[in-house]
DNA sequence: TTTGTTTTTGACCATCTGGTCAAGAGCACG
DNA sequence: CGTGCTCTTGACCAGATGGTCAAAAACAAA
């Protein structure tokens, strides 16, 4: 399954070296919009040195978004079928913001990937990720008919916390122009986030605010 | 102000044709993915004949972000603070909804633009777009502070108005993935928006389903 | 038809880009 | 030291790409 670990200490570290530096470029210029020797200068390697380790620009781009999916899907694949509905969906909500807030050049990357078509991730979608979710939606479908959420379909549900959530790495510059140079965006979006899903649930005695 | 009018009909006809065929290859591969030979071959003219029109692949490109913007924002615009609040931003939402369904080019491009960090229309989005922004958020605000709105982060909750409805259009692949053949993203999408929307401006009478 | 203007194109070019290669540097081990 | 292995690089290449140009075709006006 797993492709054989690089050997010395050295490969790894410069096979990591790579892959976030092509992180940088990738999530910046989009896959045809990096170069090379772009990512070897930001990465301190020479151009041949990089194709050492990488076989191509499509090995490293393929190899940073496989191991991004699984790190994606991580937050959702806790959501705890035994645990309170409202804290569940919440904490995954925030997980998710958190992921946005650290991570922002892989959300970026994923966003560019998925806007262009998914032409180099494309499979993964329809099988893993639509299994995953439909899973989860059905954990929701049935806490909803317990009555304890608010009704809605669970799969929109889903991608509007992705959307909301995702919102605030990929379009940060949008964001921070509109907010202006004093305001925190992240500070802000938990708080406005919380408030806003706990309406959508239907929270049944949150501290009203008036 | 406006730049001079092309003066032939067959300009004008030509220069939408090169405009409607970058816009369908830009939106796809990016502004560095795209290439002067796939837009001339998608509008029908020679790579020379193409650069007759337009001085150059970033003036292409100029171009259509320019004319973007206030389609884009005209929504924002005719959002009426003399108006119902609910009844405003619900219609808002769902004019917003529509114009990702029917140009969802128009919005990859535009996001695509925003995740690379705005490169060419960054000086716009401080001016113009905050601009236009602060001035609906304050009138939210006065909605909200009269109560005839929940209380939340004004500039929040227009985010969440672009982040919801935009990503049926950006993420459309990732969504139809997900749902499956079976299911329409677009329908669905207007039936979930406007429940879950009603609940986060603090519907006062809406038929709770259970 | 003649003349002047707009449109179109084939040929061409400089540069960039992904990728190769052979040779050299560094290094571990006997 | 010598031997073999990993690592690094300068030089190079073929193809793609943005853009130019002079000349030809279309077209409009007289």
């Amino acid at each position: 399954m797993t492709a054989q670990k690089p050997r010395t200490r050295i490969q790894e570290k410069n096979r990591a070296r790579v892959l976030d530096a092509a992180l940088e470029v990738f999530s910046q210029h989009g896959f045809r919009g990096a170069t090379l020797d772009q990512i070897a200068s930001e990465a301190g390697l020479s151009k041949p040195n990089l194709l050492y380790y990488f076989a191509s620009k499509e090995d490293i781009h393929v190899t940073l978004l496989g191991g991004l999916v699984d790190t994606w899907l991580a937050p959702l694949r806790a959501l705890n079928p035994l645990g309170d509905p409202h804290d569940e969906l919440l904490a995954y909500m925030r997980r998710k913001l958190q992921m946005s807030r650290d991570f922002p050049r892989e959300s970026r990357l994923f966003a560019q990937e998925i806007v262009q078509g998914a032409p180099r991730i494309g499979d993964g979608l329809s099988t893993d990720l639509k299994d995953l979710v439909d899973e989860k939606a059905t954990v929701i479908a049935q806490w909803m008919a317990e009555g304890k959420l608010a009704q809605s379909d669970p799969h929109h549900l889903i991608f509007s916390i992705w959307s909301l959530t995702q919102h605030y790495a990929d379009f940060e510059v949008q964001v921070r122009a509109v907010l202006g140079d004093n305001r925190d965006p992240w500070a802000e979006a938990e708080t406005y986030l919380t408030v806003h899903f706990q309406r959508v649930l239907g929270v049944t005695d949150p501290m009203h605010g008036q």
